[in-house]
RNA sequence: UGGGGUGUGGUGUAAUUGGUAACACGACGGACUCUGACUCCGUUAUUCUAGGUUCAAGUCCUAGCACCCCAGCCA
């Protein structure tokens, strides 16, 4: 955790959360702020996480307090070494340390447990031998009270042998669980008897076959705030009626502290899919490469989609915390990466549809090294050498044969800039048998090397470029929206029907100027006047492979598209 | 009369706690431009509804309405 001025107030963000800490601060309800970041290791962190990981690292460093990373592990039968070791990793690429505050719910489970006979000494709660399905049964509806169980008011010594045969292994997975005693009439349905812990043979990533009943979340997570000392358990809307049978439990038992726990309305984020169960899916039936795919929301995938995590946190805290639910525009976001990566992302030139371009009045075999500044935003900050040749590709789309007026690139006589270069004038169109342009004839003014014209003739138009003899080929990815729908599966619809099938485009022979040879994965560029790209992993030294991590604004499009 | 929440522009938030709706994104129009990018300048709201209190209401009161969450031995 990095060290941070002076308790927040002033220009720090201003929430109800924030409120509500300085409040408690102020008159002394609580003395210092410790908060937790409580992933369940069943799935990979997405940036509706982000929100919440950077809510709580974000208040605590604010509050110079601290965030414990601590993970939900009680229910084994989903959990996996290889979601823990991944979230680790993606929190701390998203800019946070938990310095040596690493914790698991499983480090309390003898802990837990002891309070659990606790509370069933105290007749609090019992074991109910009841099926799963006789207990949902017995629970009642949304508007009519449930039926107490059988086994509701047998005697504490009864349920605590029970238990601890439980415990011992003496029952089969399902054949009895630990509950509350609180209120079958209750119109909170989780007051309504919750069960507290379950029997489930299964290998714990941590406990390995230590145990084979675990707490259900109800029971293990306030109590693991409480003994990590956490003063404001941060949680999502969904949890709020939970927080009466949190702080029920935090009343009747002897735990250390007294944590207190507050919902906000997690992120919702247009055309795309946020929740765990849906992104696993996309995941298990291949509709995505995998985790990472860098269509995916997830973490990992926005990273190897060259998303710096700086553009992540600044997004986050755009949003701004409350307990509305809302559904964030993508185009914020969207924002915010071209905010960052207009500042810090290099240029480079690079051409995906080529379509040549043979100078006719360049001398055959000259070269030309060519000055590009690296960022046109710091100018002062470097440039690099781009040699022009004699043939040079351009984008198709740069050039019609057939120009409307508001069209200020290539034409048949037209002149345009090759930026950094020269200027060219189009002398011919070459084409094939179907009539289709292969290739364009032009002359270049040498005058206008550098891309000024001494005689101040001016250009509308300035084309990116790469000459062919020295460009080097690569796979470029283009990625879109992986849902079609701003709201996949709304109005009854299932989600998957809204898939974007044209997602990833791949291209297979873009042409890169040769400065790009071996660029390094995760650091993000800018192909000129195309967006913003990065190296991806699959890349070879022969083909290289480019992601697409987002376009440039596009105004000529929408000039198309109105016609 | 099951319980718990939430309603401010297309979107996300703000409003010194009753003082005359602010910021950002988007959209539209324009300027600039060696990226149709960036930047810059304009335009874009009768605060869910209906009553009420008040000199004054997004903020207070009353009654409605809409939407979200909850009936896992998931979290």
């Amino acid at each position: 955790m990095t060290e941070t001025s002076s308790p927040a107030d002033a220009d720090g963000p201003r929430d109800f959360i924030r409120d509500i800490i300085r409040d408690d601060l102020a008159s002394g309800r609580a003395r210092g702020v410790v908060t937790r970041f409580p992933p369940e290791p069943n799935g990979y962190l997405h940036i509706g996480h982000a929100k919440s990981i950077c809510l709580n690292f974000g208040v605590a460093n604010e509050f110079g307090g601290r965030c414990n990373l601590r993970f939900d592990d009680t229910n084994p039968a989903k959990e996996e070494q290889e979601f823990i070791d991944a979230i680790m990793a993606d929190v701390r690429w998203l800019g946070f340390d938990w310095g040596g505050n690493l914790f698991h719910a499983s480090d309390y489970f003898e802990q837990l447990y002891q309070w659990a006979e606790h509370l069933i000494e105290n007749g609090l709660a019992y074991v109910d031998e009841l099926t799963a399905d006789e207990i949902r049964e017995h629970r009642g509806t949304l508007t009519e009270p449930g039926k107490a169980s059988p086994w509701r008011d047998r005697p504490s010594g009864e349920s605590l042998d029970q238990f601890r045969r439980m415990r011992a292994g003496e029952f089969a997975d399902g054949a009895k669980v630990l509950r509350a005693k609180i209120d079958m009439a209750h119109g909170n349905m989780n007051m309504r008897d919750p069960v507290l812990y379950r029997i489930v043979r299964k290998p714990h990533p941590r406990t390995g076959d230590a145990w084979c009943i675990y707490p259900t979340y109800d029971y293990a997570h306030g109590q693991s705030d409480a003994l990590e000392h956490v003063t404001h358990s941060l949680c999502t809307l969904e949890f709020e009626d939970h927080r009466p049978l949190y702080d029920w439990l935090i009343e009747h038992l002897p735990v250390p502290s007294r944590p207190r726990q507050y919902e906000f309305a997690r992120l919702n984020l247009g055309y795309t899919v946020l929740s765990k169960r849906r992104l696993t899916q996309l995941v298990a039936e291949g509709h995505v490469a995998g985790w990472d795919d860098p269509r995916m929301p997830t973490l990992t995938g926005l990273r190897r989609r060259g998303i710096p995590p700086e553009t992540i946190r600044d997004f986050v805290a755009r949003l701004g915390v409350t307990k509305q639910d809302s559904v964030v525009e993508f185009s914020l976001f969207e924002h915010c990466v071209r905010e960052y990566l207009n500042k810090a992302a290099e240029r480079r030139m690079a051409v995906l549809r080529p379509l040549k371009v043979v100078i006719e009045n360049w001398p055959e075999g000259e070269v030309d090294e060519l000055d590009a500044i690296d960022n046109p935003e710091f100018p002062e900050s470097g440039s690099h050498k781009v040699p022009f040749s004699r043939e040079i590709y351009i984008e198709q789309d740069d050039f019609m044969e057939d120009p409307p007026k508001k069209f200020f690139r290539l034409g048949p006589g037209r002149e345009v800039r090759l930026r950094y270069a020269y200027f060219i004038t189009c002398t011919e169109v070459v084409k094939d048998a179907d009539g289709t342009v292969v290739e364009l004839r032009a002359t270049y003014d040498p005058a206008t090397r550098g891309g000024d014209a001494p005689d101040g003739r001016k250009v509308k138009g300035t084309l990116h470029w790469v000459s062919a003899a020295h460009a080097v080929k690569a796979e470029v990815r283009l990625y879109d929206h992986l849902f079609r729908e701003e709201a996949p599966g709304a109005g009854g619809r299932d989600y998957l029907e809204d898939l974007n099938p044209t997602s990833l485009e791949v291209i297979e022979d873009a042409w890169l100027e040769p400065s790009l040879a071996g660029w390094p994965a995760g650091r993000t560029l800018q192909f000129e006047r195309l967006g913003y790209f990065c190296a991806d992993r699959d890349g070879t030294a022969d083909m290289p492979v480019f992601n697409r991590t987002m376009t440039l604004r596009d105004t000529w499009a929408k000039v198309q598209q109105s016609g």
